[in-house]
DNA sequence: ACCTGAACACCGTTCAAGT
DNA sequence: ACCTGAACACCGTTCAAGT
């Protein structure tokens, strides 16, 4: 781990900027400050009192609080091990880049609807995940046309189970209208374990439905 | 379609309201806000506009505006056909199911991060949803314990892409990085049609691979 | 070119005062 | 019990003024 306010990632080129901001250090107190107060805590405000700096200071570089989110969410993506498609089999791969995928943005979770609505255009570390995956896919024999709906359905898979690592433990719990719904509270009820467990339990049965399913279409 | 205000579900029993407001009223004043203006349009200023009561007013029903979502979820919830698992079979009813589920929260997505932190205690149309559910599953042979991680699991796929339906047509243009990144950017090309069509077809892929993958473990 | 300080147009929420 | 009106503590963003 680097010292508070270290860069966190490979630091884009280009000519070093006169003043006291640019992206890069603006994004690196935009992680600390997720790191330490959460997505709630990120404001304009708190990221200029950390870069000791007015708010409106903020907005000679960033366009809006939004693209300071787009520059946070390509560093977060660089965080994804997409590693095991160079040297594993296409589905330990898979297997082994969807869960450092879900590890990565179980703790980003607000950044989800961000990416959703995201054009890749201008965000390196998400572009060179895309390339590695495509590979991996193409050197497995997957038909060209099939890959990106594939990749897609597998993000789609890997979003929604990290928004669930978050959810509270009592996110079943029926309370008072238990009764009324006796196969659903008894089937919660076989379900034992934490929520971190459940969790994991229902990610390892999806994607590896997902894999088996895939590997079947792909055959056929 | 009823006319603008109407009720959208079964309304809930107990005493009438004394004042202006209730629970339902709210709901349904939200629901036609967010139709007409979106959930940016959402705003609890708004909401007692459209009531023709001051904003303060809302506190003496909601404690808050995560309440207000909280009504809004469990009704929009109530839109989701669950009705194939009375009649068809395991895999033909989870695809109905599934395919209504997504339509209904791609105009929601905003909801999708509050259900997933929020227990369904008293949330009675979503209970219904998954007792209907878990009853499909356990008519279909699956053992108790596997039904609620598989329910997570698609859940999870469908809120992913229920994202991804709103995602916009250039959501994977490169740009001018486009060139470092030959085999992404080819693959992209090769998934032709509009973004609803490529949500589809991704959404297509992903769900039957997770019912063919289901099966296999259910069946081994 | 880049930063400050004041201002603007909002948010959600609280609370004393009324009926 | 329920509603009003004023107020509070925030938001993100703009812009004239300075260097």
């Amino acid at each position: 781990m680097g010292s508070v306010g270290a860069p966190v990632s490979r630091r884009r080129a280009g000519r070093p900027p006169r003043g006291l901001l640019s992206r890069d250090l603006i994004t690196d107190a935009a992680l600390a400050l997720i790191a330490s107060q959460g997505y709630e805590g990120l404001t304009m405000s708190a990221l200029a009192q950390r870069l000791r700096v007015a708010p409106s200071a903020l907005y000679n570089h960033a366009e809006s609080k939004q693209e300071v989110l787009r520059w946070v969410e390509d560093e977060v993506m660089a965080k994804v091990d997409f590693s095991a498609f160079a040297a594993a089999p296409w589905d330990e791969a898979v297997r082994a880049w969807a869960w450092s995928y879900r590890g990565v943005f179980a703790a980003h979770a607000p950044l989800i609807s961000v990416i959703a609505i995201l054009p890749v255009t201008g965000a390196p570390e998400t572009l060179a995940m895309y390339e590695a995956v495509t590979k991996g896919f193409l050197d497995a024999g997957w038909p060209a046309d099939r890959i990106i709906p594939a990749i897609v359905a597998l993000e789609s898979f890997i979003f929604g189970s990290a928004f669930d690592v978050a959810a509270p433990e009592d996110i079943f719990e029926s309370g008072s209208l238990g009764p009324d719904y006796p196969l659903f509270t008894a089937a919660v009820r076989r379900r034992g374990g934490s929520q971190a467990d459940s969790a994991d339990a229902a990610f390892t049965i999806g994607l590896e439905a997902l894999i088996t399913g895939l590997k079947v279409q792909v055959a056929g």
